[in-house]
DNA sequence: ATTTCCATGTAATGAGTTACATGATTGC
DNA sequence: GCAATCATGTAACTCATTACATGGAAAT
C-alpha cells in the first residue's frame, strides 16, 4: 500500500469518533498538526480509497444546520485491524530538510543582518509554537483528564515542548557567535 | 524559479570549490546531510538546468585515475549573485512528518512493548547522530581552523547537537512514562 | 571471483501542495 | 453587502525518491 502512514493517520483519527473531511482537517491541525500534516487534496481522495477498501464506512450523510451536506465516515473493524497492524513497522524517517540552516551554513555570503534577522523570525515563530505546546498540554489535561490515551498525546506535546526550548537555547547561542565569529563556539 | 533552495545549495558547495555530481553528493552528506539531503536524480538534472542558465561552467572534462570521466562544475559570477540574492529570501518551513510521534499518538492501539521498540530504536539512531556532530565539530575545528566560513558552520552542527540532547532527554522522560501510563507527565 | 566504489544519467513512480470550482450560511 | 466559515472535490503542478542502465577500476 502507498503512503500508509497519511492513510492510518486517519484511521487512528477516525477511531476516537466518526468525522467528516473537515473535521478531520480541522483535528489534525489541533492534535497532531506539529508532526504531521494531511491537505483537502490528500483527505478526501484517501477518504475515498479507504471506503473502497472497507477500512472506513460512510456513516449518515447529514446537511447540519443547514449546511452543505456532510459525508462521515466511521472507522470499520477492518480499520482497525489496519491501524493495529500498521503500529509495529518500523517507522521511516523522512529526509530533513530545514531552509533556515541552509541559509546559515552560507550564511558568510549574505548581506549583513541577513542571519540575524532569519534567526529572530525562527525564534518568533518557536516561541509561539513552545507556547501553544503549553496551552494544550493544560487544556487537554483538564478537557481529557481521565482519556485513556492522553498520556500518548501529552508525550507527543512534551517532545514538542522540549526541542522548542533547546532551539531558543540555541538560537541564543547563535546570535551571539553572529556578534563576534572569530571567537566561534566552544566545545 | 522552482526549486531554488536545492539549487542554491548545489551553488553554496560549488562556491568553495569546482565539484562533478559525484563530489557535491558526498560533500552534501558530510556537510549539511543532517538538515538537507539531495539525492542523484536531483543532482544531475539540476546542474543540467544550472548550466544551461550560465549559473554553472563546465570546467575540465577529466578522467581522473583511469575512472569513467568526470564533468566538473564551476561556479560563474552569475551564480554567486543568485546565491547572494537567495539568502535573504525569507525561509519556508517545511510541513513536519515525524512518523514515530504519530506512532506514539496512536500508541494505545498498539501490541504491548512496541511504543518502548520504537523508542528504543530512536535512541539509537540519536545518539548515533550525537557522536557523529560531535566528531565533525572536531574535525572540522582542527582541519578548517582558519577558515572564514567555520563559525557558520559549527552553529549547525551546534544545532544539531542540542536538539539531538534534548530528544535523548525526552526519551527518558518518555519511556517512564510508558512504564506507568496512569502517572502521566507532570508539568 | 566478487563486491565495492567511481561516475553519469533517465524513467517510473509516488507524494503532496496549491489553486480552482461550487455554493450555502453566519457574523460583522 | 462582504468576508469568513463550512463543505467537498478535481486538476495541475512541483518536488523528490527509487530503480534501472552502463561500465571501468580498485580492493578483498
Amino acid at each position: 500500500m502507498p503512503n500508509e502512514s497519511g492513510r492510518c493517520a486517519l484511521l487512528g483519527l477516525l477511531s476516537l469518533k466518526p468525522m467528516c473531511g473537515y473535521d478531520l482537517r480541522r483535528l489534525i491541525q489541533y492534535s497532531i498538526g506539529h508532526f504531521w500534516s494531511e491537505s483537502f487534496g490528500q483527505i478526501y481522495p484517501t477518504l475515498h480509497a479507504l471506503a473502497a477498501e472497507g477500512l472506513v464506512r460512510p456513516a449518515r450523510h447529514t446537511a447540519t444546520k443547514g449546511n452543505r451536506e456532510r459525508q462521515v465516515y466511521a472507522i470499520t473493524d477492518g480499520g482497525r485491524a489496519t491501524l493495529k497492524a500498521w503500529l509495529p513497522l518500523p517507522t521511516r524517517t523522512q529526509t530533513p530538510r530545514n531552509e533556515l540552516l541552509l541559509k546559515l551554513f552560507f550564511g558568510v555570503h549574505a548581506p549583513p543582518g541577513t542571519n540575524e534577522a532569519h534567526i529572530q523570525k525562527f525564534r518568533e515563530d518557536t516561541q509561539k509554537a513552545l507556547t501553544a505546546y503549553c496551552q494544550t498540554e493544560q487544556q487537554l489535561s483538564r478537557a481529557e483528564a481521565n482519556h485513556p490515551e492522553l498520556p500518548y498525546w501529552l508525550m507527543t506535546l512534551r517532545y514538542g515542548r522540549m526541542v522548542a526550548a533547546a532551539e531558543l537555547a540555541w538560537i541564543d547561542e547563535a546570535l551571539g557567535t553572529l556578534q563576534s565569529p572569530k571567537q566561534g563556539m566552544e566545545v
